[in-house]
DNA sequence: GTCTATAACGTGATAGAC
DNA sequence: GTCTATCACGTTATAGAC
C-alpha cells in the first residue's frame, strides 16, 4: 500500500546514514545517493539543500531514535542488567550490518574535517548516549547487579569508547574481536561470562 | 647545519602523518601539503606519485618507528610495567599534539574508503602493535604484575581499542576524558591508581 | 628537485523547465 | 518533486621547461 516515492526523503536520510557509518561523511557524494536511489543529483538537494543540512539531519534521526529507544525501555520498566543489554544491541546491530561503525565515533575521527554545525549536533548525540548509559550504570550499582571502580560517568565513558573502538578494529580483526571486547567489559563490571 | 629543503621527503611525511591524524586520509590533499611546505603540487607528486604511495609509505613509517621504539624498550630490558607505560605514552603524545586520534583508528573508520594496499599496511601495523602489546600484557601477568581475565591476546585488543575509542571521544568530551579512561584500564589490570 | 601549465574528473550547488 | 543542464571549484595526476 506505501505510496512509493513519496518518502524520498527518508530513504535519502536512509542512505546517508549507512554511508557515513560505512566510508564517513566527507567519503560519500550526493551522487552515490542520487545513484542508489535512482534518481538525480538535484532531487536530493531538493530535500536537502546543502550537504551540511544533510549531515545534521541524519545525526538529529540519531537522536531522536535513541530517545524514542530509550523511552520505551523506560516505560516497559526494564532494569539496569536489561538496560545494559539493550545498548550492546545497537553496535552488535552496526557490526552485522556489514562491519559498520558507530556513528559518533565516525564524526569524531571527522570532527576537524565537518562544519561546525554538525559538531553540535554530535556533541548533543553523545551527551544524551553517555548521560543515559552513566544513570543505568549507578542504579546498577546501587542495585548490587555490577561492580566497578570511579564514578559511574567515568565508567560509561569508559564503555563508549571501548564500543566505538572495537567496532572500528573489528574491520582489521574480523568480528570475533568485537565480542572479545564486550566480554571483557562485562567480566569488569562484575558479570560472570553469559 | 642542517641542509634546508634537501628533505623535502621527511618533510611531506610528517605533514601527510600530521593531518591523516587530524581530518583523515580522505580529508586532505597535495595542495595542503604543498602549501604549508611552501612548495608547489608538482613536487609533493615527484616524490610520491600517486595518494596511495603517500599513504603507504606514512602508515609504513609508523611500523618502522614502532619496530624502533620497542627494540630501544627491549635493549633497555624493560619491565612489563614500564613498556606499558611506555605504550601509554604514544596516544598521551597524540592528545597533546592537538587532539590527534591514533592513526589506526582512523584508518580504521576509513578502511572501506581507501586502497587496498594502504589496508594490508594498516593491518600489519595493528598486528605488530597487538602481538607486542599481548606479550608484554602476558609476561607482567606472569611476574604477577597484572591480573586479568581472559587471554593475554584479548586483553590487549581491549586496551587497544579502548585507547583509540578514548582519543577520539576526547574531541568532544575534553581532555580529562582520555585520562578516565586510561585511569581505569589501570584499574582493571589490577593496579592501584599512580 | 622544483617549477609552470594543464588535463581529466568528481564535487557541491543552482536555474529553470516540466 | 524531479528533471536537464550547467557552473565554479577542488582534486589527483602528468608533461615538459629550468
Amino acid at each position: 500500500m506505501a505510496h512509493p516515492r513519496t518518502d524520498t526523503r527518508k530513504q535519502i536520510l536512509d542512505l546517508a546514514a549507512a554511508l557515513l557509518q560505512d566510508r564517513g561523511f566527507s567519503a560519500f557524494s550526493y551522487h552515490d545517493i542520487a545513484q542508489q536511489l535512482g534518481v538525480r543529483n538535484a532531487a536530493v538537494h531538493y530535500h536537502f539543500p546543502t550537504k551540511c543540512d544533510l549531515g545534521i539531519a541524519v545525526i538529529q534521526r540519531y537522536r531522536h531514535r535513541f530517545q524514542r529507544y530509550i523511552e520505551i525501555l523506560d516505560q516497559g520498566g526494564a532494569d539496569p542488567m536489561l538496560k545494559l543489554e539493550a545498548y550492546f544491541t545497537i553496535p552488535w546491530g552496526y557490526l552485522r550490518d556489514g562491519g559498520k561503525v558507530c556513528p559518533l565515533g565516525m564524526l569524531e575521527t571527522e570532527f576537524y574535517a565537518i562544519p561546525e554545525a554538525m559538531r553540535v549536533e554530535a556533541r548533543s548525540l553523545d551527551q544524551e548516549i553517555r548521560q543515559w548509559l552513566t544513570q543505568a550504570l549507578r542504579e546498577g550499582r546501587d542495585q548490587g547487579l555490577f561492580r566497578f571502580q570511579g564514578t559511574a560517568k567515568d565508567k560509561a565513558l569508559l564503555m563508549v569508547a571501548t564500543l566505538q573502538g572495537a567496532l572500528q578494529i573489528s574491520r582489521v580483526v574480523g568480528r570475533d574481536g568485537f565480542s572479545a571486547c564486550v566480554r571483557q567489559l562485562k567480566w569488569d563490571l562484575g558479570l560472570v561470562s553469559s
